[in-house]
DNA sequence: GCACAGTCACTGCACGAAGCAGTGACTGTG
DNA sequence: CACAGTCACTGCTTCGTGCAGTGACTGTGC
């Protein structure tokens, strides 16, 4: 039985591979799409249900509201989302995702998506918990991770 | 025992949630080292001996010769990587990663290499095996998915 | 041994994405 | 009804990248 540390170390050197992978198949799903990465980032959270206003999107993409603005007219351009407005506070802003557009993305993950699906049918119900469990641990604990890095970003490392 | 459709289904739900994460993560760690996630992607191809050949570097990230030009200028500013002479053919050049800076790469990594880390450390045998042997599959598959993003990049979907 | 095409890294120029700072519309509170 | 706060939006600037062209160097054919 491998211990922790062991783990670690093999964790440490798989890990920044298959980052750059993904980060890879990231920015080429969004160059097929026309956009930017960020924008994909974007559409991904409006259309996942995360949130659909202007700020909190800025806020998790870690963008200024000005740069969001911008970013919203390119994916409105690109009938990707379209600006709705707020009933409730005529300042306000609802982002929606255009449904025609959100099948070639799921398109465009479908080969990826497929491989894995295969993948994931050899095992058997024990194992494929520990694989569910352990993504969903790696999304929060990559999502806290990135939090904590940007929390912290002004000066430490400057040297 | 789960089939394959649903686990496909599964997948395609989670997959997008968790690639972004993954993108999130890249990208606060490029930011904290004061590179964009580009050159952190580089930095991470020759660090693990990839290539250390600009042109390969170049194809690589998806650059122009070019463009690898200035980021390579960026990295040698900020001390991540040095130009070195190729003895045998003095066009070429080989571009070799600071060890002294990827002690910081290391570092910034720690906290999610750490966490997972420990969420390994639950698993059996079995369980390990299918999650490495699932993450290497993954890698690939990410890898390969891109790659056919980007061979078929020019028209097919522009409308 | 010498010209010549091919390769490699490097340099103007242009464009696009994003930060910063400021503006105008709108909200809720005293 | 005045006033501070919020929200999205607009100049201006900076920076990363693509494109096209340049100069140094290589190996091959004559």
């Amino acid at each position: 039985m491998p211990n922790q540390r062991e783990l670690a170390t093999t964790a440490a050197l798989t890990l920044p591979r298959f980052v750059s992978s993904t980060v890879r198949f990231h920015t080429a799903v969004a160059d097929r799409l026309g956009v930017t990465p960020a924008e994909l980032h974007c559409l991904q959270l409006v259309h996942s249900g995360v949130t659909d206003s202007p700020t909190e999107l800025a806020r998790l993409l870690g963008l200024t509201t000005g740069a969001f603005t911008r970013l919203l007219d390119r994916m409105e351009r690109a009938r990707l989302v379209e600006r709705v407005p707020d009933p409730g506070d005529r300042r306000r802003l609802r982002v929606r995702a255009r449904p025609e557009r959100m099948a070639e993305l799921t398109e465009l993950y479908a080969p990826l998506v497929g491989r894995l699906g295969e993948k994931l049918a050899t095992f058997d119900r024990r194992q494929l918990a520990a694989l569910v469990s352990f993504l969903a641990d790696s999304e929060a604990a990559a999502d806290r991770a990135a939090t904590e890095l940007r929390r912290g970003e002004s000066g430490e490392i400057a040297g």
